[in-house]
RNA sequence: GGCUACGUAGCUCAGUUGGUCAGAGCAUCGCACUCAUAAUGCGAGGGUCGGUAGUUCAAAUCUACCCGUAGCCA
């Protein structure tokens, strides 16, 4: 009987576009759900954009155009990334949807009647000038505990510290520039701990891996604790129903969005929405995820639904990081790979078979390694398995006009490749693709084996034992294509292609239980070609290129020192900037910053204490003009009065650049 | 810092409950073959299974500690 199955990926945060870490989950998930489909059932899989939060706000805000716009860019950017790795999706949506507003709405609406909604006020940081309050990831300032600068506001990258906002020190905003300040605000939650016993029981159901159910043993014995799930205006989200200016955090309707892609499929397709999701449904649900975010799928996410009415998920399957020759993605060495820069180089399938190769169905990180790549590729699918092909077809298209023989050379043979299918089948099931691959390379082996032992190029030199050739080669033939509809979920393509060599309609699972027999096949042609490290080494350039040309780097002078609060030309010209000759310049002693200048304005001279020390000599100043803010008032300091002061840019040290005028600026002139 | 994983041949990985478990593929070397996209077949070399100490008749497999890697700490 044909399970009906829901299948999901996790929503790609629609502010950046998608790389091979990424790509990891979909093509497990997409793997995952070929095969269901291959066997017969009816599985749907579903996904969108996350294209709520205040990233995204103030990513659209940083690129002038609204959150609606930036969404809708991002968004066919990656639907056209996953179409080009073969992603099929059922149906790819937005998180920025009437039905999930719809589901986001009913869902809290359930949950509050329930009484899992409490609210208090709380304290946070605040940004004085956008007017904003401020995630963690927002505020900048110098570790508490090992002083490192330019920390953010939760962790420490360099010592590894964890704290709050409100004990870094020097904090600024990110957005503003400005110092936060700590602001009060009430805060809706959702308590989970009314859903501990529930979530135990289900935990130990065999719901999530062993590796996750540990993990959540450990947040269980800590006890759970209430979420925060509003966030204050400005904010690009729902807003909570019976709120003026308080939004669903955008945690809360991302995994939503699962059920509302499902629901606009549903609506197109004359499916029932609520066969799937009543809570007493016989569909399985499954959301395939990273590691990182169990802690929402297995925790928030079930009790969400329990406590509104809904089913929970069969089966959460997370599945490790990616590495790129061992090593975390790094844009410095260029294995910060996007998917775009992949796919102009090399062939989709390719990766989609070596990760297939390498995953398994636990959280392990598995890595991408380029040379491993290239020679696995080669060797397995090109090697040896599209080899079995070439070799033989040669023969059925030369010396038999294409047809294949009447019956097979070595049926047993056919039977136990045939046979193998259901334990093939279970690893795919389990999501032990790379256990999977094995198993077909190892049968791939024996068809050369098989191909090698019965020597058909000798065969064909007589023509007494030529019709053996034919035999055989139909034989050989035979065990190809059962071989590429078992490794038909990894390489819909290359399958498809090799369907339409052996002139056959799309293959289920169980279809190459029949071999083909006396039909004429088409002409074969290169289904694979070798993998070339050029294009390896060519990808690994460009994403140092892109990267360095596309992402400005995090601390920039704008990102370190935003631009100022607007002002009105009456008070710049207040301010009365002159071209000033540096006429003397001199270490001051007992000032280890201060150099002291006598600046000839054309006529009157000033005398300006400037901290310039630290950049230059006294020496490079002198006889140079540059400008100065003339009608500052003077100020007593230790080592005298100074009258002014030059105009210098940089963040100090020896990185101070003082202003020139161009040729031909004369002392006294105004700069206006 | 606490916790959770992981550390097996040059590379990528298998190793169910401790007893032919020291393996596979690739890479390397030798031989064979020439049908095939120089693709295949046969064979060889290569690891004291991160380290140390235990439990046991027996440990890659269990325990403790240490070293290293990754992640989580809402």
């Amino acid at each position: 009987m044909s399970r009906k199955i829901l299948v999901t990926s996790a929503l790609p945060y629609a502010n950046g576009p998608i790389h091979l870490g990424h790509l990891v989950e979909y093509i497990q998930t997409d793997i995952w759900v070929r095969f269901q489909k291959q066997r017969g059932n009816q599985c749907i899989y579903v996904c969108a954009d996350d294209a709520h939060g205040t990233p995204i706000m103030l990513k659209a805000r940083q690129e002038g155009i609204t959150p609606e716009e930036l969404i809708e860019r991002i968004g066919r950017e990656h639907q056209q990334d996953f179409a080009d790795f073969l992603i099929a999706f059922d149906n790819y949506y937005s998180t920025h949807s009437e039905e999930n507003r719809y589901y986001s709405e009913l869902i809290y609406t359930r949950l509050k009647e329930a009484g899992h909604i409490t609210s208090r006020t709380i304290k946070q940081a605040y940004d004085p000038v956008e007017n904003m309050f401020l995630p963690d990831r927002y505020i900048k300032g110098e570790c508490p505990r090992c002083g490192a600068a330019d920390q953010y506001g939760d962790s420490c990258e360099v010592c590894g510290a964890t704290y709050t906002p409100a004990d870094l020190k020097n904090a600024i905003s990110v957005v503003s520039g400005a110092s936060p300040i700590e602001k009060e605000s009430e805060h809706y939650f959702f308590r989970l701990q009314d859903f501990e016993d529930m979530l135990q029981a289900w935990a130990a159901g065999g719901h999530v891996q062993s590796e996750v159910a540990n993990k959540l043993d450990e947040w269980f014995n800590d006890g759970l604790r209430e979420w925060d799930i509003s966030r204050d205006s400005p904010y690009f989200g729902f807003r909570i129903p019976g709120t003026e200016d308080k939004y669903f955090y955008v945690w809360l309707d991302a995994p939503i969005g699962y059920m509302a892609s499902f629901r606009n499929w549903c609506d197109r397709n004359g499916v029932d929405f609520d066969e799937y999701w009543k809570p007493d449904s016989e569909a399985e649900l499954y959301h395939f995820i990273g590691k990182d975010i169990v802690y929402f799928h297995a925790l928030f996410w079930p009790a969400m639904l329990d406590g509104a009415g809904f089913r929970k998920p069969t089966k959460i399957c997370a599945h490790g990081f990616l590495t790129v020759n061992g090593q975390k993605m790094s844009k410095s060495r260029g294995t910060f790979i996007m998917g775009r820069t992949y796919l102009r180089h090399l062939n989709p399938e390719y990766l989609r078979y070596y990760l297939a190769a390498k995953l398994g169905s636990s959280v392990h990180d598995l890595d991408l390694n380029l040379d491993d790549f290239i020679q696995r590729v080669n060797a397995d699918l090109v090697g040896k398995l599209v080899n079995i092909a070439s070799r033989s077809a040669s023969f059925i298209n030369k010396r038999f006009d294409g047809k294949l023989a009447d019956t097979l050379e070595e049926p047993a043979m056919y039977r136990e490749f045939a046979a193998r299918g259901e334990a093939i089948a279970e690893a795919y099931e389990q999501r032990e693709f790379s256990k999977a691959i094995r198993e077909i390379m190892h049968l791939a082996d024996q068809a050369n084996q098989y191909f090698d032992d019965r020597k058909p190029w000798v065969l064909a030199k007589d023509p007494a034992t030529l019709p053996q050739v034919q035999a055989v080669c139909t034989q050989t033939l035979n065990l190809f294509r059962v071989l590429m509809n078992y490794l038909k979920p990894v390489v819909p393509r290359i399958a498809r292609e090799a369907e339409a060599f052996l002139r056959l309609e799309d293959q289920s699972w169980d279809a190459a239980r029949q071999p083909l027999l006396g039909k004429t096949i088409a002409p074969f042609t290169a289904l694979a070609t070798r993998v070339d490290r050029d294009a390896v080494d060519a990808m690994l350039e460009e994403s140092k290129e892109t990267l360095a040309a596309t992402t400005p780097p995090p601390s920039g002078p704008l990102a370190d020192n935003p631009i100022a609060e607007q002002v009105e030309i009456e008070n710049f010209a207040k301010v009365d900037l002159r071209i000033a000759r540096i006429e003397d310049a001199a270490y001051v002693d007992g000032a280890d910053k201060l150099l002291q200048l006598t600046l000839d304005l054309g006529g009157e001279k000033r005398n300006v204490f400037a901290g310039l020390r630290s950049a230059y000599e006294p020496e490079q100043l002198k006889g140079r003009l540059t400008v100065m803010v003339a009608n500052l008032k003077p100020r007593k300091m230790r080592f005298g009065v100074s009258e002014g002061m030059v105009l210098a840019a940089g963040p100090g040290g020896k990185d101070l650049f003082i202003l020139e005028p161009h040729e031909g600026a004369q002392p006294g002139m105004r700069v206006k």
